[in-house]
RNA sequence: GGGCCUGUAGCUCAGUUGGUUAGAGCAUGCGCUUGAUAAGCGCAGGGUCACUGGUUCAAGUCCAGUCAGGCCCA
């Protein structure tokens, strides 16, 4: 009889952190990585989340498909080293840390003060992030990941930095950021607070050029802007058309024809005729007031709800404007300084900037007035050009601290250039930084799925330059000087000086330090160009900070370094969420082709993103009120249905699509994994008394019936390996759960019970097939490791001569195992005889003439092949049926009879449960077949 | 609004270059077993392959459009 001490209930929540503690004490990482030293490597390099809040399920599913895909390369023999990461930067984190700040009445922090606490907050949450994730039974080397923070990362981050200053990717450029006129500062996002504003609503007419009495009417809320207006937006995918109205010819978008009259107060107006959006973009107008002219440009953000259909382009003074501005080539002109007030620059020439009259005047609002406005709309009306104005009530965003209005302004910010030329020695002709890292995603990355080249190649040749200053606190320092003139000073040289300053001193070094002393120590050898006077505050964008992980982590760490490898070694594979076309794989690609020459990585596999029941995206908002009942949390599924389950699930969904995460999902999912345990546990409690040393079976000596399981085994061994290799775990899931419940559970298990319960203990017969047995649960359970890791290990403890101490530390090789082709066809024949024998015993068993398969006897009526076949292979093909007798007759109607074998006066055995015609023949074993009373016997006496 | 992607039974997935009544496992229902028992076995029901139109002798499979959803832009 089977036993076992392998618990059917698996009690996962309670459970695996005892085998947690376990791993820990064992040092298992390092055991691991010790046992696959010298081989083969494989490096998959982490993406690192951002060191903020509890880990999100979201999260979880990313982290274990990278614990998949180490686990199964380790299987396989790989070294398969994973160093752990956090993003540690940035606003978040900043914000956060203010508003905590602020809270306690501390409204003065300097720049110092907020960075200690930022600090301190980001390695509070890398902590219960860690825990979180290590209860996943994610194995990597936990007590040293790698942290953006980290003295030796900030400076490696600078120092590739200083690459790309040195081949001349970056530069001085402008950008629109939001500025406080009264703390003359940009502002972030999260400093700004929206409020009720009154705003001036105008409509203005443009008067095209060449074209007398025409115009085009476009609509702001911002008059003081209009002195800063370059061009005019139009939506290519409306209809416009040139109306005759009181004072000339208009154009002006169909949507918002009868709006517009009705503002203009046009008691009458006819449409003339329809103007197409080729057209429109060949039209000229003259500024109102300044002698310059514009042109049209179509652009997707002009909407129909407001306006004219027409939108006055400033590109300093508007995102929309601006990223328009860079693309058609316009100048970021931002007529307006520090303290807010209009100021001529030397974008334009003077004679066609605004008048004098304009020059100085502030643009801060009191009581929703500023001068101005004020100044423009006057002049606007004096000449003419204003078309209607009111009062326009909307949320505005304001200066947290000061609560004024803010404007939008182009302020001076560091750029990477997308088109600047690259570098490249043996190039026949010149190529642009953009052309370059376009080809490197075609030719040098492997991206899985496929369709993920197309997307971050149009990413990378839409993307603008790259704006990489921020006026923040909570990040690394860019480390630039300023001279007296306020022109920049930028060196390769001085900012590696800076880097070995701050990978001493750390970060803060640069706020607290004085200029004097920082230029003192950055200030490049034989430096002739004017000295520094000022330090640059900006920091780094946190997406230079993950980006350089290349460099700071995967060129750094020896274990990710492979003996004999280039200088510079890409990683075997980046594995993130989709949404890192557009972030971590680019700004990881671009740096490491401006700083290495080459991509950071050989392979790039993203999956999809997690989406609720109804396959919408997971928000908080829907949490509750007819939502979901808790928090989408890693902890808060672990804690239902364990982590195995968790893992499971995440194994069992095609990562390539959205991935559904839903109480039904995990409950269908736990349901496979009591499968798979229980499967596990009938092959345990069947080996009790099996050594493999000593009670194997050779190959060749197997029972039929074992050798046919065999190769169905080795079958399922090479497709799971192969799937393994694609990193299809939504195949490996459904090849060995349905091997598990069909060819297992329903078939081979089910059959050879008889054999393992019955037969005496040491026959051959038994000991083949548990031979089978043992074979397929060290195997089963290797091909599970990586998806139920903390099952497979327990299993491995109750495996009898299992070859190593953890199932993590095996390696699995699929089974070479074929059969001859004679075999493969008579077990094809004889499965697909019993095929045609079950239905009738179904039907008996429906009639109530028998139970189990068991108390019949069956007669076949057959002729030809199949006669002979089922006469030469009786025996098995009964144990394939599980009756207690087989006959075969000689006839042409392919008969099937069943018949219940207590109606031929047959006995049951009390031993086996075989009927048979005979019982107790055996004086010494009364109630005992013939079959058993030999088991019996041999077991009494052991030879 | 644009780019990329997805839509096959209640759930998760297969469906090779278009070719017989669209498959599997799980779940469900009914029955059996009670020596894997908070287990196991069998049988059955369940799909106008998101929708519409087209190409073709033939379409889940090719093309166009629509709808729904996701990511990234705007």
């Amino acid at each position: 009889m089977p036993r076992t001490g392998f618990p059917m209930q698996a009690n996962l929540v309670q459970r695996e952190p005892e085998r947690l503690a376990r791993w820990e004490s064992q040092g298992i990482y390092a055991r691991i990585q010790e046992a696959r030293a010298g081989a083969e490597p494989f490096v998959l390099h982490d993406g690192p989340p951002f060191a903020n809040g509890d880990v999100h399920v979201g999260t979880a599913l990313n982290k274990i498909l990278k614990d998949l895909v180490v686990k199964s390369k380790t299987l396989r023999g790989f070294q398969a080293p994973y160093i752990p990461g956090w993003d540690c930067h940035g606003l978040p984190i900043e914000s956060k840390v203010t508003q905590e700040l602020r809270a306690a009445g501390r409204t003065d922090a300097d720049a110092a003060t907020i960075r200690t606490a930022c600090e301190a907050y980001a390695r509070k949450y890398i902590d219960l992030q860690r825990g979180q994730f290590k209860r996943l039974g994610v194995f990597g080397d936990w007590e040293n990941p790698y942290l953006t923070l980290d003295r030796a990362y900030e400076a490696d981050e600078l120092r590739l930095f200083a690459d790309l200053v040195e081949r001349g990717f970056v530069y001085r450029g402008k950008k629109p950021v939001y500025w406080s006129i009264p703390f003359k500062t940009a502002l972030a996002e999260a400093e700004v607070e929206y409020a009720d504003h009154i705003s001036q609503s105008i409509f203005v007419k443009f008067r095209l050029k060449g074209e007398p009495n025409t115009f085009i009417l476009i609509w702001t809320t911002t008059p003081w802007t209009l002195p800063a207006n370059l061009a005019v937006a139009f939506n290519p995918s409306f209809h416009y058309s040139l109306v005759m109205a009181e004072g000339g010819a208009y154009l002006v978008a169909n949507p918002l024809l009868s709006a517009v009259a009705q503002k203009l107060n046009w008691e009458s107006y006819q449409i003339v005729r329809t103007v197409q959006a080729e057209e429109l973009a060949q039209l000229e107008y003259e500024h109102p007031f300044c002698a310059r002219t514009g042109k049209l440009h179509p652009a997707g953000f002009v909407t129909s709800d407001t306006g004219s259909g027409f939108v006055h382009i400033a590109p300093g003074h508007g995102m929309d404007d601006y990223q328009l501005g860079l693309k058609v080539g316009l100048p970021i002109y931002c007529p307006v300084d520090d303290d807010g007030r209009l100021a001529l620059t030397s974008d334009l020439p003077r004679e066609q900037q605004m008048p004098d009259s304009l020059v100085g005047l502030s643009t801060l609002e009191k009581n929703n007035r500023s001068e101005a406005n004020e100044a423009v709309l006057a002049l606007l009306t004096e000449k003419q050009a204003l078309a209607h104005r009111e009062n326009y009530p909307h949320s505005y965003p304001h200066c947290w601290r000061s609560k004024t209005a803010i404007i939008f302004r182009a302020t001076d910010q560091w750029f990477i250039g997308m088109t600047r030329p690259f570098p490249k020695p043996d190039a026949a002709e010149e190529v642009t930084f953009r052309q370059e890292a376009v080809r490197t995603i075609l030719d040098d990355v492997k991206w899985i799925p496929d369709w993920g080249q197309n997307r971050i190649k149009s990413a990378v040749e839409s993307r603008p330059d790259w704006c990489i200053s921020r006026q923040r606190s909570w990040g690394v320092p860019i480390p630039a000087f300023y001279d007296a003139a306020g022109e920049p000073i930028l060196n390769a040289e001085s900012v590696r000086k800076a880097a070995d300053l701050i990978e001493k001193e750390g970060s803060n070094v640069w706020f607290a330090t004085p200029v004097e002393a920082l230029w003192a120590h950055c200030r490049p050898t034989g430096w002739t160009g004017p000295e520094a006077v000022r330090k640059g505050l900006d920091t780094l964008d946190v997406w230079i900070d993950s980006g350089s992980s290349s460099r700071a982590v995967v060129q750094r760490r020896p274990e990710l370094t492979p003996a004999g490898s280039p200088e510079f070694h890409p990683a075997d594979m980046y594995l993130e969420g989709s949404d890192q076309h557009r972030g971590w794989f680019q700004s990881s690609l671009l740096l490491s082709l401006a700083g290495n020459g080459a991509a950071p990585f050989k392979s790039v596999l993203t999956h999809g993103f997690m989406v609720d029941e109804d396959r919408e995206k997971i928000s908080k908002s829907k949490q509750g009120a007819g939502g979901y009942q808790k928090p989408q949390t890693a902890d808060r599924y672990v804690k239902e249905f364990g982590a195995d389950v968790v893992r499971l699930w995440v194994a069992s969904q095609d990562y390539r699509n959205d991935i559904v995460v839903s109480e039904e999902r995990l409950k269908k999912v736990g349901e496979t994994y009591r499968l798979l345990r229980n499967t596990l546990r009938y092959q345990l409690s069947n080996l009790y008394d099996f050594d493999p040393a000593k009670d194997a079976v050779p190959e060749e000596k197997l029972t039929p019936l074992d050798r046919w399981i065999l190769a169905e085994f080795a079958q399922l061994e090479r497709e799971v390996a192969a799937a393994y290799e694609n990193y299809e775990f939504h195949a490996v899931y459904q090849k060995v759960s349905q091997f598990a419940a069909v060819q297992l559970s329903a078939m081979f298990h089910d059959i050879v019970k008889d054999r393992l319960y019955t037969d005496a203990i040491n026959s051959p017969r038994r000991r083949s097939t548990q031979t089978v047995l043992h074979r397929m649960v060290v195997r089963f359970c290797q091909m599970l490791s990586p998806m139920l890791a903390f099952t497979a290990e327990e299993t491995w403890e109750f495996i009898p001569g299992a070859p190593t101490a953890s199932v993590h530390l095996s390696t699995w090789h699929p089974t070479n195992f074929a059969p001859t082709a004679a075999e493969t066809e008579l077990w094809r024949a004889l499965f697909e005889l019993r095929t045609q024998v079950l239905p009738e015993l179904e039907k008996a068993r429906q009639a109530k003439r028998i139970g189990k398969a068991l108390d019949a006897v069956v007669r076949l009526e057959l002729s030809g092949a199949p006669r002979a076949l089922a006469e030469t292979h009786r025996a098995v093909l009964q144990e394939l049926l599980n009756v207690s007798g087989l006959e075969v007759s000689d006839g042409t109607t392919r008969a099937i009879q069943i018949q219940p074998a207590s109606e031929l006066g047959w006995q049951k055995c009390e031993r086996c449960w075989h009927w048979e015609p005979q019982i107790g023949v055996d004086p010494a074993y009364p109630g005992i077949c013939a079959r058993c009373a030999d088991a019996l016997r041999s077991m009494a006496s052991p030879a």
